[in-house]
DNA sequence: CCTGGTATAAAAATATAAATTTTTGCCGGA
DNA sequence: TCCGGCAAAAATTTATATTTTTATACCAGG
């Protein structure tokens, strides 16, 4: 009865409830991966996590499956679940697919994007600012990570297309677990600081000014700057200097590697 | 003693065997949704699917939740599982997408693509011309569909992302689904005739000379009249023409839901 | 004595069956 | 007609059983 009670309660705060231990295992694995606790290419042994996280077979089994299907965890038939591996080559391509993918949803949103769609927009950069930190530290807070998603988010939402929107999703996503691991370290420049900050801001102006070219020329430099702070910074900096697709994406020649 | 045997020589055969159940389930759930045998928006209730398909609870939950997080079907929190439905709107978005992201893998796939990807796009657009019909039936046999997708992703596999590869297949299956409702139908044009094979030689032809910018505008416009037979034959004609975006994806001005 | 392959045992993944909640449809009373 | 509770159905979860993989040990051949 007391355990009944309780549940009622739960329900009371509707919207946010995770009433499934499915949902939980998947929201506390998606943390674990994203934030980097769960090394890439570990293996995640049912058994383990069931001990680990007190949560049973099945539900396990479900959050792993569609952790699997979002391209965090890999499921190699009949041998078990792995955080899904990361290397060089792999964090290119999702780069390329994201400058495409949301320069395109960027565009679309300034074209688009009604009156909420700019409010929201001042919101999240109102959130963001307020995340901002004074400017030397290196450590990457939690909130400030939530405001910057929102705020990019924001931006293209206007778009008003679903589908492309969760594909810049799952890429954002995939780039947090290569961010992830820059924490620790202590390179060169400073995401989160206020300077970084004004870049958002120049972001944003071109964005509610409605010029869509400024915009996304901004956005693309700033996150051809973030591939290569990552890069130098979790990969040995190699001596040929990374290409990354133009803005149009129709480049005359090109490698086959570089996309 | 035989039994050990048998696994041996079931594993000589590598690569398609689908040892696990929920593999099978994931299949034959695919096939169904994706050719309309499970009609959109019908509820999949787990008992349901283990008396007709013979396949235990478990395994049947792996594959929907596999099919859910790749769309093609919707979990309702507790309260379960069902076929992702379909509407105009979503077809729209979808295609809108499709036309971006399929253009920008082809420009990158002349882009970059070696020998062996022009090989592979002129052995597919063989296999399509051999799957083929006489001009006039409307019924598209599964050897078409297969032969037509093979071309399709022949073309754009040279532009080597995975990523973006992936997001196009989505996308692809996710028209599929719309183009299955078709089949039963006898509206004007005729996908899978030798007059609609040209279209294809034709893109063929401009990929191979590295003609990019004619390739692209011939896919384009290949995609938007499937747009807009399969949007004439499922849903009622409407007065006002479909907007699509155009091939730059940067239009002056736009409605909120014209992606 | 070392190498290579095979049988065996432990571990882990997959699948089944049963138990527990939660939702949903229905009926009676206000 | 509307509300509240009861019962059936369905989803979720636990517990159990069955395969499959993986690691270890053993034996024949070099």
């Amino acid at each position: 009865m007391s355990r009944r009670k309780a549940q009622q309660d739960d329900k009371e705060r509707e919207g946010d409830r995770p009433p499934s231990l499915a949902m939980a295992a998947y929201r506390q694995l998606y943390r674990d991966i994203t934030n980097g606790t769960l090394a890439p290419g570990r293996k995640l042994p049912v058994g383990e996590l069931h001990a680990t996280y007190g949560i049973g077979f099945s539900p396990m089994r479900d959050a792993l499956n569609r952790l699997c299907a979002e391209g965090l965890v890999e499921k190699r038939e009949q041998r078990g679940f792995f955080v899904a591996d990361l290397n060089e080559d792999v964090f290119l391509q999702i780069t390329n697919a994201r400058l495409v993918l949301e320069e395109t949803a960027l565009r679309l949103s300034i074209a688009a994007g009604d009156v909420a769609w700019g409010e929201s927009v001042i919101l999240a950069f109102y959130h963001l600012s307020r995340a901002a930190r004074d400017e030397t530290s290196f450590v990457l807070t939690p909130e400030w990570s939530a405001a910057h998603r929102e705020f990019h988010f924001a931006l293209l939402a206007g778009c008003g297309n679903e589908w492309l929107l969760g594909f810049c999703r799952k890429l954002y996503e995939q780039s947090e677990r290569y961010r992830a691991r820059r924490r620790l370290l202590s390179t060169g420049l400073s995401p989160g600081t206020r300077s970084h900050l004004q870049v958002h801001e120049a972001i944003m102006k071109a964005a509610l000014a409605h010029d869509a070219d400024t915009a996304s020329d901004l956005l693309v430099r700033h996150y051809k700057e973030s591939f290569e702070i990552v890069m130098n910074a979790d990969f040995e900096l190699l001596d040929n200097p990374r290409r990354l697709v133009p803005r149009a994406a129709s480049e005359p020649e090109g490698r086959r590697d570089a996309v």
